[in-house]
DNA sequence: TGTACATCAGTGAACGCGCGTTCACTGATGTAC
DNA sequence: TGTACATCAGTGAACGCGCGTTCACTGATGTAC
């Protein structure tokens, strides 16, 4: 690593760092052009770089998609985590749930490309070994809730329920026909908490 | 409609009913390749057809989606329909939530296409006029719940409430990683119940 | 009942396009001596 | 410190592909008289 003209960087041959700048280039282009937009040659195009540059740094276009799916679930659960430490506790799962929405709706495409690349790949985002995921993290908030009194099997099938719950309704959100109805809750978020309280279904005032 | 050589039909000219034919073929395509391979030409070439013949019938390729989403939503309503009409009253709502959860998996790739659909269009599926939707009938499940006492907003926030959970379980209930859990309750439609069942989050046993 | 003719629903060839991927190459980097 | 050279990370042209869509066409159908 020599201290010369690396400073100015006009135009180097070599990049530095492509492998990065290729997912954050992606990235834009989904923001920007959405989820069909995304090819190779348009992510090379928007870094600034030949076609044939990227298979130097992704074996193919699914590594790509891959890598994209997994910076985007990273994301998500640094998302989580704050709402997890900024929530009180009573209402903390309700505030995971609206944080968890949200997310998708800042970054509906990306949020696109990350639940396609869980459905076709087998390994899953969330498992990750020595390090705590997004799931464990409402499992916490679910079993804190619970003062500690909850099964293994009821907090794992209540983790899962509430993952359900809320990828269902950041894609049902979206919708227009419920624009009357966030307008009358007096917003998107009112709305969102609203649906999230209703998942137990209908309790009449009785145990 | 003269009574002719009709019966026989060894290769005419003119199909007869190629919009069907073409509707048909299409879910066949589906079910086969996945939606990736759902192209105009693909679903001209399993129909037996030049690939300009469905221009015909189709404006272009996004109405040919729309046509095939809409039937789609149709048969998810008879499947929903039916559950509600076999169901006891006490677990009319589990029954619904598990026949969607079992027709998206039924049908993946229909069910995506229908859910690509629904999220680019402007007009929702269910917002047929003078026709009982599927969406219709979730609600009036609830409303017999409830035995009529819940409001309007209530129950329309419940229904949305169970759509989201239907959708996500639909959605999530595919990844490898739940298997142990799925065998350990004894089988697919086991694991759905437990998940549905679980939506109201952490209930200790108070009021 | 027969015939002329408009209309309908197909054909098949062609268009331009962007894609994923490969290839021989080349410029830059860094290491051995 | 200089030089030879292997390795790395790019280039850009080319490949074959399937796609959506258009076009002039043609065979079948059905209607008017």
């Amino acid at each position: 690593m020599k201290t010369q003209a690396v400073l100015a960087e006009p135009k180097p041959y070599h990049h530095g760092d492509l492998r990065r700048a290729l997912l954050r280039a992606a990235v834009v282009i989904l923001e920007r052009e959405g989820p069909s937009a995304l090819s190779l040659r348009a992510v090379a195009r928007e870094a600034g770089v030949s076609p044939a540059a990227p298979y130097h740094h992704f074996k193919d276009k699914s590594e790509l998609l891959g890598a994209i799916a997994k910076e985007g679930f990273e994301k998500l659960k640094n998302v989580l985590a704050e709402a997890f430490a900024v929530a009180g506790c009573d209402e903390t799962r309700s505030a995971l749930g609206v944080a968890y929405v949200e997310f998708s709706r800042a970054h509906p495409a990306l949020y696109r490309v990350m639940w396609d690349s869980a459905r076709n790949g087998e390994k899953m985002p969330e498992s990750d070994p020595h390090e705590e995921s997004a799931f464990d993290l409402v499992k916490q908030t679910l079993r804190d809730a619970a003062g500690g009194q909850i099964s293994d099997l009821d907090l794992e099938l209540t983790a899962i329920a509430s993952w359900c719950a809320a990828h269902g309704l950041a894609e049902i959100s979206t919708f227009a026909q419920f624009q009357p109805l966030k307008d009358a809750l007096g917003g998107e978020r009112a709305f969102l908490q609203g649906v999230l309280e209703h998942l137990g279904g209908i309790r009449r005032h009785v145990t």
